[in-house]
DNA sequence: CCGTATCCATTCCGATACTG
DNA sequence: CAGTATCGGAATGGATACGG
């Protein structure tokens, strides 16, 4: 049978699971934030066949979570841009950033971006320091608190 | 074919979706974080089916997010309870709520609860007071900041 | 009260092929 | 590049019946 809509939940998590509760959503507007626009970034980015990003795509439009506006480049296509009511899922995001940073084994490697809150992209150029005033080099790591931290990778799988 | 594993993404967001990314474990988490431990307390607050619960009960403990314990009425069944790593997913559940109570109409009637941020339980007993320092009365309503709030019901779905 | 065991319907995901 | 159209396999959700 059908799974049950919690749409009209008096809890409003309830609610918003039922608006982004699906596996792509979260991951595809992460990829927004990032500053992400164009079907080929996000399907290379997610490694998702090209059908359900798709339906991904148009169901996050439906729900304002997502507009679509004529491409910056000026091909023919369309861009996915994010609404106030997708950017504003960026806590949403944080909160499952820290989770995940605090309590699922990152693989060997790996390294995470920083994230500008005010603009919510990510911070392409970034000087980190030490608290002894040194400036950190690539490789180097440095413990940062929730809220700067938006999580991420440069690999293409999520 | 399969769906893809995230647990080895270099992202902490996709690894923690990997991990409760799915429809019902959040939810259970909630109520657990509002106190429930018995398997008939979320039965009966999410009207799910006896099998799937046990399903989703068995995979948070099988992930470390709850556990078992013999029921503290002395009764021959287990309780669940939930770990740290469990009880740190409340950050996450209040940045969903906080989304849901703006992004998403609440029903006609429905209430929001209190949690007290330490214990980390539904706040029983709270007095609530108005800028000018009156006492609020059941039935009115004020606005609350983010991480005051993680949002509830007192209906049976959701 | 607390599950387990089936069974069925639906949904979802991925691969592939095709189009403008 | 940005989709659409099918297709099949798998996981999920729900109803129900049963048992300790």
């Amino acid at each position: 049978m059908r799974r049950k809509s919690l749409s009209g939940a008096a809890c409003p998590i309830a609610r918003t699971l039922d608006v982004i509760g699906d596996w792509w959503s979260l991951l595809i507007v992460r990829d927004a934030l990032r500053g992400m626009r164009r079907f080929s970034e996000f399907e290379k980015s997610l490694g998702v066949s090209k059908n359900i990003l798709t339906r991904r795509l148009h169901a996050l439009v439906r729900q304002g979570i997502l507009e679509t506006a004529p491409a910056a480049d000026g091909s023919a296509y369309r861009e996915y841009r994010l609404t106030a009511k997708g950017r504003s899922l960026f806590q949403v995001l944080v909160a499952l950033g820290q989770w995940g940073h605090e309590n699922a084994a990152a693989p060997a490697g790996s390294r995470m971006i920083m994230v500008d809150r005010e603009h919510r992209r990510p911070v392409r150029k970034l000087e980190v320091r030490a608290s002894d005033g040194r400036l950190l080099g690539p490789g180097e790591t440095m413990m940062v608190r929730i809220g700067e931290l938006a999580g991420a990778s440069n690999t293409n799988q999520g």
